[in-house]
DNA sequence: TTCAAGTTGGACACTCTTGTCCAATTGGAC
DNA sequence: GTCCAATTGGACAAGAGTGTCCAACTTGAA
């Protein structure tokens, strides 16, 4: 399939993408457990056995998944956190586009969601590679956040004693809608997400507004 | 075991109980899939059959599982909340009084906390399920302490426009900190909780407080 | 003691899954 | 065309889980 023995660039890389994709869906679709390298099989259009071939076993099949999810996402909210405003205008406005567009982040971009459920789900069963998830996942967001609360008040534009503790109760606040519905198995439309942007920042900017 | 035909009062009550106790265990570790009834069986100290004697097939167990525990969780959440504060002279003293405690419940009531686990793992098995608990647990939850919120708010303590909106972030602030505690595995202990109210009443109190 | 319901444990058939082996096939590079 | 690596599908052993059947046992009550 290719010259040296460097790899398999194209046709092999192409097929690995499809197992761990529908490797994905499955997982999350149905847990560790009742996930069965079949399902994943057929779903990839791949052979059991290319699956063994690429991935050695189910464990190994699991990792990879994770670790290639939890890339993807990080890279993509690294792009998102370029917007949060620096310099605003209008606070309010300014802070609730960007949450807003957070909010979209998440109900579109797959891979978050998926992770977000894997995390919760399989939390028990690999403890290591969730704390990997949650220091490099969440606990990168948090900090981010918080980094970036910390220069809107030294900005003037906030009154804030502890940024980490801002980040969360923000990140709360923003969530705390979309989770409810993200449970109930509903994605919520852009306007959905733009009335829990606002109501959550209105909130927020009560408690650590300039006054 | 019993004179009449009416049913089994002690023994065979104490029996199922353990068999439903046992269950709840094993369901939240491992989830419905990877939960087995031999391991059922032997956690509750019962033979297999009995199992099946009682409640027909592994779908009758969970079924009866999540009823059971749905109950008792609600059964002790009511008489938690008749602690609210009513007619405070201090709001942020007893509303943090009255917050610690909730999140000392959720530490310490296993039946709430396998709830939750379940429910969030399950809810794709089973959407009925989930949506009963949901509308009975949660959504009752929150709907209880907006009711409360409104109280307060009529009594001049808070000012609020939307008391379920009110509420549900009151729940996500004081819950931000206890979630990413119990997702890594870790009870927050008592100091912790009251720290955890402290923060997020504090919060709450700028946002929504008497100015 | 006798009765009967509840309980037990073991054997069983069945299904599903994992992981391995292997011979046959494909398709690009030379 | 030839070569070679990746891929395929099917067969297979081993294990685990479900749900059933049943004969033997406990145990409280008549």
């Amino acid at each position: 399939m290719d010259t040296e023995t460097v790899e398999k660039p194209d046709l092999a890389k192409s097929k690995r993408d499809r197992i761990l994709e529908a490797a994905a869906t499955v997982f999350c679709q149905d847990g560790y457990t009742g996930a069965s390298i079949d399902a994943v099989a057929t779903k990839a259009g791949v052979s059991r056995q290319t699956i063994y071939n690429h991935v050695g076993d189910k464990d190994g099949l699991f990792k990879e998944v994770v670790a290639a999810l939890t890339d993807k996402s990080a890279a993509k909210f690294m792009l998102l956190m370029e917007e949060f405003p620096e310099k605003p205008d209008n606070v309010e406005a300014e802070l609730t586009a960007f949450s807003a567009r957070f909010l979209n982040h998440l109900t579109q971009d797959k891979t978050s969601r998926w992770l977000l459920r894997l995390a919760e789900n399989e939390s028990g069963r690999y403890p290591e590679l969730f704390t990997v998830w949650r220091e490099y996942g969440s606990g990168r967001k948090r900090s981010l956040v918080a980094a970036h609360l910390s220069q809107l008040a030294l900005n003037g534009h906030l009154e804030i004693d502890d940024s980490t503790l801002a980040a969360r109760q923000y990140l709360a606040l923003l969530t705390a809608e979309w989770r409810a519905e993200f449970q109930l198995g509903r994605f919520p439309s852009e306007d959905e997400c733009t009335g829990m942007a606002q109501r959550a920042v209105k909130t927020f900017l009560r408690a650590f507004g300039r006054r």
